[in-house]
RNA sequence: GCGCCCGUAGCUCAGUUGGACAGAGCAGCGGUUUCCUAAACCGCAGGCCAGAGGUUCGAAUCCUCUCGGGCGUACCA
């Protein structure tokens, strides 16, 4: 990397200039006039050292290996700014098209194990597009993580028993009887009003089961039964059609049977990080970094949904997931805090448990903006937003927005723009490369071959540079849970590609110099590609 | 009341962890097609970075307060 021969640089002559070490940083240029890096060490170094930061910056330029940069000027109130070498940039490129399909990953991860857990929606209804937005987000980050050399496993958790799904059972029960004998259904309070029941119903009722209408309380497990598992069939095409995958499905309801529960209530016991009070059990929360004591165990002996999930993640490091991360939205916030403190007091590693927390989705129509609810059956499923606007426009959206920001769907804008979309922006591009190679001839597409040095002009430098960052961009996105750096990134790569496809040909007369453009289109393509893939678009060759 | 997140161009949002004159897409206006896909390119216009103090060489970024929006503050999940 281009930033690490400029840092190396500056770290040998500042130690040889016999100063303490100092927090410094190497950052790529913001204006031409400023070349391509600069750094700040002389403003930071200033204070510890007791020297002028402009006098500083001098002793550290005169001191820097000579033949290493074209040129490097001391700027403002003492940045230093390096101008590499033409050849330093085009062997960065040679060092990419060598690394080929494997440029961009690194070994961060050692092959540890990592679990993401998202998305984790109760089969109570069809998904819809908040869950969008951490289903994406999700998938994203586990594809980042993948890359960064971890073993990644995605998992989804869900509770296919207790209070909800009975009232879920009695919704579809009353359903069925508007089907059956034209009963007007009365859905429960805090039952479910949506639609999809009507269809679940309608279905059921054209199928002949041998069922007790008359007695609920003799039919429930079939209703329940039934409606959990046509609603996970649902969810899981759902996430199907966005592209997202789980690797294990996750019931509840296993902890129960196994007595985990139980067995994790002892050992929080044990350890004193329980009391009672009021007639229930309570988790020491405050005293091990929760944000407030909460219930583990109600007064009528049922566990909590946070016993629950304390156990849960006991399960996950039981299981033999080195690190986890949970993607979760922002309501969970004590819940979260209330885990960790669970973990914390059962001993287990501060950094095993992350989450990556995101905001709420709101959905603009018009003027209108409103919030959904499952519940209600007011909400505008996932299923309809792909099928309106497609999957690549759906994960785009999704994450090119950093995720603690509140993401506001225009649903005429996403539409009406869809032609002018920055996801078909990008895809456009690599088509467009798709094409060049389409028309070259084989003589001429052996990259290897070529003579980079040919490479000369300033929009096909800098779209070297931008290459280059590549790696780093890839791996800011995992570790700061922000795909929406990686969105960014490729949008701007597409855009200089653009530029220069409209300013220089890359088929021409000149075979060496054909030969150059087309190794450093090719490994455009090869980004603008593994971009597309990690954000789980479509890299088209034609559009 | 308290806790967390957000407030940047008409709209939707970035802003490299405190750096140099604040960026992109869309919307608006004006241009570009003998030539690798015009789903593109070029130009113009648009901002007291919600507001007020503070910290220092330097603040959209950090601290305090005010205003505005979201979420939470359950023996719900």
């Amino acid at each position: 990397m281009l930033e690490n021969f400029v840092r190396h640089s500056l770290v040998e002559t500042w130690n040889g200039l016999g100063f303490p070490e100092v927090e410094a940083e190497v950052q790529p240029a913001t204006r031409p006039e400023h070349g391509d890096f600069s750094t700040n060490l002389a403003l930071v170094g200033a204070k510890q050292v007791g020297i002028h930061p402009r006098e500083l910056a001098a002793r550290i330029v005169d001191a820097l290996p000579g033949g290493n940069f074209a040129n490097v000027e001391i700027a403002g109130p003492g940045f230093i700014n390096f101008f590499l070498r033409e050849g330093e940039i085009q062997s960065a490129l040679r060092g990419i098209l060598r690394a080929g399909d494997r440029f961009g990953e690194a070994d961060i991860g050692g092959g540890k194990s990592l679990q993401i857990e998202f998305v984790s929606s109760n089969p109570t209804g069809p998904l819809t597009v908040g869950h969008g937005r951490q289903a994406v987000l999700g998938d994203v980050l586990a594809t980042l993580y993948s890359a960064l050399g971890y073993e990644v496993t995605r998992e989804y958790y869900f509770n296919d028993e207790g209070r909800q799904i009975d009232l879920l059972a009695e919704s579809l029960y009353e359903r069925y009887l508007e089907q059956k004998v034209l009963k007007k259904a009365e859905i429960p309070v805090d039952g479910y009003a949506g639609p999809y029941l009507i269809d679940i119903a309608r279905d059921l009722a054209s199928e002949n089961h041998e069922i007790d209408v008359i007695d609920f309380s003799k039919s429930k497990d079939f209703f329940r039964t039934e409606a959990v598992r046509r609603i996970t069939k649902m969810i899981k095409d759902d996430l199907a059609q966005l592209g997202v995958k789980f690797n294990n499905w996750f019931s509840e309801s296993t902890l129960h049977e196994r007595g985990e529960i139980d067995k994790v209530l002892d050992r929080l016991r044990e350890r004193g990080g329980v009391y009672e009070k009021d007639g229930a059990v309570w988790l020491r929360a405050e005293d091990n970094g929760g944000i407030k004591d909460s219930v583990l165990i109600r007064n009528d002996k049922r566990a909590t949904y946070l016993m629950v999930d304390i156990a849960y993640h006991i399960d996950k490091y039981r299981r033999g997931f080195e690190r986890v991360i949970d993607v979760q939205g922002a309501d969970h916030q004590v819940e979260q805090s209330c885990v960790k403190a669970g973990l914390r007091i059962l001993g287990l590693p501060e950094e095993f448990l992350d989450y990556a927390v995101h905001q709420f989705v709101s959905i603009k129509q018009g003027k209108q903006t409103a919030r959904m609810s499952t519940r209600a059956g007011r909400f505008i499923s996932l299923r309809a937003l792909v099928e309106w606007i497609g999957p690549d426009v759906v994960r785009y959206f999704m994450i090119a927005r950093k995720p603690e920001s509140h993401l506001e769907f225009d649903l005429e804008l996403a539409r009406a723009q869809s032609l002018e979309n920055p996801a078909y922006y990008i895809q456009y591009a690599h088509t467009r490369i798709a094409s060049i190679f389409r028309r070259g001839d084989s003589q001429t597409t052996e990259p290897e071959k070529s003579d980079l040095s040919l490479l000369r002009e300033p929009p096909e430098l800098d779209l070297i540079k931008r290459l280059d960052r590549f790696p780093a961009v890839i791996k800011k996105a995992a570790l700061e849970f922000a795909p929406h750096l990686l969105a960014d990134y490729t949008l701007g790569l597409a855009s200089a590609f653009h530029t220069y496809y409209s300013k220089y040909r890359v088929l021409g007369e000149d075979v060496a110099l054909t030969r150059a453009r087309l190794a450093l289109v090719y490994a455009i393509q090869n980004v603008l590609h593994r971009s597309l893939e990690i954000m789980g678009m479509s890299a088209p060759e034609e559009m």
